[in-house]
RNA sequence: CGGGGCGUAGCGCAGUCUGGUAGCGCAUCUGCUUUGGGAGCAGAGGGUCGGAGGUUCGAAUCCUCUCGCCCCGACCA
C-alpha cells in the first residue's frame, strides 16, 4: 500500500524525523542544536500563542517583555538555581569584533566587565524587576507572562522536543502568602492541562514532581505528562512554587498592613514548542501529521482539481464561493481557517501535501463537483478504511453548513484516541521493583506503558539511590497524581506504607 | 563528553571493501498524450560526493584531522 510517508511509527524516532521534514514544520540551521521553524510549524505555534495567550490573561495576567541577557552576578544569588543552570549556560563576553591576521574575531580590547548570560529562564531577571516593583501588600499580587526565546546548550537536541534555543511563555508572579502562591500554582497548572487536552487534543497527568526533578530553585514543582504513541511520557507543562527562595535571593519585600517587612512568595510556570512534539507524537500516523482543528494553522484546505482549461476559472469561482461560506462559520469560538490552495501544483501532489501536513478536513473540488452541486472531502483522523482512503460527497451548502460540526467531531474524535491509549497503559497492578524489572526489561524498542504505585515518599540519599536502580531500566519518575485514591498500599520501592501514588515511565 | 551508525541532487538510496573522472527511484522543468484522482511517453536541469589537509598520474573510494546528524549512555523543568 502506498502510504504519504516512506517510515512507519514502527521505527519511531526516524518516523518523528519524517514527520517533521515532510509535514514543513521545521529543519536543522547551521548552528547546532537550533532549529528553523518554518511557516506551518510556526503556525501551530502561533495557534498555541494566541489561545493561551487569552487564557492567561483571563486569569489576570499581564504580558511584558525582559531583557535577553542577564547579568552573571545574577545566577549566583539563588545557590540552586545556579547549580541547575550552569552547566547549559551561553555566554557573551565580548561586545565587538575585529580582523585580526585576516580573521574576524572577538576584539580582545573590547571584552565586557561582567559576561552576560544568554536568559535559561528568566527568574532572575524579572525577580530583580520585581525587586523594584514591589514596596507594599497592595502592590500584591503581581501577575507578569512574557513570550520569549531561551537559550539552554543542551548535549543532545531534538527538533522542537529538545532544541538549544526554544520559544516559549514563562509566567513569573509575586504575591504575599504562600497559600496564593500554591494557589496560583495549582490554577496555571489547571490552565495548562485545559490548554494540552482541549486545544491540542492532548490528554495528560498533573501531578507533582519528585523532589529530585524539582526546578532548580523550587520548593515544588507541577507538571503535566501526556503519553506518546511509543509509550514515552512527555513533560508537556511546568508550574513551580518558588517559595520565597527567589524574593530573598533578590530582595523581593513588602510591607504588609502592619508595616512589616515581609518576602514574597513567587511562582513561575511555562509551556514551550516542545508542545508540538507533543502534537506530532501524540496523533500522527503513518500518513504524517495529524492536526487537532483546533491548533491547525488552517483546518479546511481546498483543492481545486485544475486542468489548466478555460473552466479552471468557474471552479475557481465555485470553490471561492465555498470558501467564503466556510469563513463565515465558527468553531472553537473563532471563525473557521480556510485555505484555497491556488497554487500551480499537481492537485494530486498538493492532496498528499495536505495529508502529510496534517490538514484536518480536505476537499476536493472537480469539475464533476460543480456540475452536481457537490464537494469531496477527507477527514485527515480517518483518512483510510483498511487501506484506501476513503472520501466523501456532499452538496456544497449542506458542507459548508456541517463543516464545523465536523471540525469538533475531529477534535473530539483525536482526543478520545489519545485518551483511550493513555487509560489503558497505565499499569496499577505492579506492586514491587521486581514487578517493574519484569515489565520493562528486555525488548528496548517495544511499546511500554506506564506504571502507578504507591510509594513511600522518600527524601534525599534513599530518593538518589532508588533513582538509579529506575535508570537501570531506563525509568524515571513522573509525577504524583493529583487525583489520588484514599488509601495507599505498600510502597514500591521501599515496602514502607506508601504515602502517595506515582507515575514511572520511560520519557523523552 | 564516551560507545555505535551515518553524511553522495529537494527526499530516499546504490557506488566505497578492490582508486579510473558519479548513478537509480521519487520530486523539479519542457513537450505531446491523458483527465474523478499520488497519470503515460519522450527529453532536460540539478551534485566542488559534509569540510580541510595528505598519499597518488588520478580520490566519493585510501590516510589524518575536523564539522554535523541519528541511536545508546552521561546530561537535561
Amino acid at each position: 500500500m502506498q502510504r504519504a510517508l516512506s517510515v512507519t511509527r514502527e521505527a519511531f524516532p526516524d518516523w518523528y524525523q519524517a514527520v517533521v521534514r515532510e509535514a514543513d514544520l521545521a529543519e536543522a540551521s547551521p548552528v547546532r542544536g537550533c532549529m528553523v521553524i518554518k511557516p506551518w510549524g510556526y503556525g501551530v505555534w502561533e495557534r498555541i500563542q494566541q489561545v493561551l495567550d487569552r487564557r492567561i490573561k483571563e486569569t489576570g495576567h499581564e504580558n511584558a517583555y525582559f531583557p535577553l541577557f542577564i547579568p552573571l552576578s545574577f545566577f549566583a544569588k539563588e545557590a540552586e538555581h545556579v547549580a541547575g543552570f550552569a552547566k547549559e549556560m551561553a555566554v557573551v563576553t565580548h561586545h565587538r569584533l575585529k580582523m585580526i591576521d585576516g580573521k574576524l574575531q572577538p576584539d580582545p580590547e573590547a571584552k565586557l566587565e561582567e559576561p552576560l548570560i544568554v536568559r535559561p529562564t528568566s527568574e532572575t531577571i524579572i525577580g530583580d524587576a520585581f525587586s523594584r516593583w514591589v514596596k507594599s501588600h497592595r502592590d500584591l499580587p503581581v501577575l507578569i507572562n512574557q513570550w520569549a526565546n531561551i537559550v539552554r546548550w543542551e548535549m543532545r537536541t531534538r527538533l522542537f522536543l529538545r532544541t538549544a534555543e526554544f520559544l516559549w511563555q514563562e509566567g513569573h508572579t509575586a504575591h504575599a502568602t504562600g497559600e496564593e502562591a500554591r494557589e496560583e500554582t495549582m490554577k496555571m497548572l489547571q490552565v495548562y492541562r485545559e490548554f494540552s487536552e482541549g486545544t491540542l487534543a492532548m490528554p495528560v497527568i498533573a501531578g507533582e514532581k519528585s523532589a529530585n526533578e524539582r526546578f532548580p530553585g523550587a520548593v515544588a514543582t507541577y507538571s503535566i505528562e501526556a503519553m506518546m504513541q511509543d509509550g514515552k511520557a512527555l513533560q508537556a507543562g511546568t508550574s513551580h512554587y518558588l517559595g520565597q527562595h527567589f524574593a530573598e535571593a533578590q530582595n523581593i519585600r513588602f510591607q504588609n498592613d502592619a508595616g512589616e517587612l515581609q518576602f514574597c512568595h513567587t511562582t513561575s510556570w511555562g509551556v514551550s514548542t516542545r508542545l508540538i512534539g507533543g502534537v506530532i507524537m501524540t496523533h500522527g500516523d503513518d500518513d504524517g501529521l495529524r492536526l487537532p482543528p483546533a491548533c491547525a494553522p488552517q483546518q479546511i484546505v481546498i483543492v481545486p482539481m485544475l486542468r489548466d482549461k478555460p473552466e479552471d476559472a468557474a471552479l475557481l469561482e465555485y470553490c471561492d464561493v465555498l470558501a467564503k461560506a466556510l469563513r463565515e462559520k465558527i468553531a472553537f469560538g473563532e471563525p473557521l481557517r480556510v485555505l484555497l490552495d491556488k497554487k500551480a501544483q499537481k492537485s494530486a501532489e498538493k492532496r498528499w501535501n495536505w495529508v502529510r501536513r496534517g490538514a484536518p478536513l480536505i476537499v476536493e473540488v472537480g469539475g464533476r463537483d460543480m456540475a452536481g452541486g457537490t464537494v469531496t472531502y477527507m477527514r485527515r483522523d480517518v483518512l483510510r478504511d483498511g487501506d484506501k482512503v476513503k472520501s466523501h460527497n456532499a452538496p456544497r451548502e449542506q458542507f459548508a453548513a456541517e463543516a464545523a460540526g465536523l471540525l469538533v467531531e475531529i477534535q473530539n474524535a483525536l482526543f478520545a484516541e489519545a485518551k483511550a491509549r493513555l487509560a489503558s497503559n497505565i499499569r496499577t497492578d505492579i506492586t514491587s521493583f521486581d514487578g517493574l524489572v519484569e515489565y520493562f526489561k528486555g525488548d528496548e524498542d517495544g511499546f511500554k506503558g506506564w506504571v502507578k504505585a504507591s510509594w513511600a515518599r522518600p527524601e534525599g540519599a534513599e530518593l538518589e539511590t532508588i533513582d538509579e536502580k529506575l535508570k537501570g531500566l531506563k525509568l524515571t519518575l513522573r509525577n504524583a497524581p493529583l487525583d489520588q485514591p484514599a488509601a495507599h498500599g505498600p510502597c514500591i520501592f521501599t515496602g514502607r506504607p506508601g504515602v502517595e501514588e506515582i507515575l514511572i515511565a520511560r520519557a523523552y
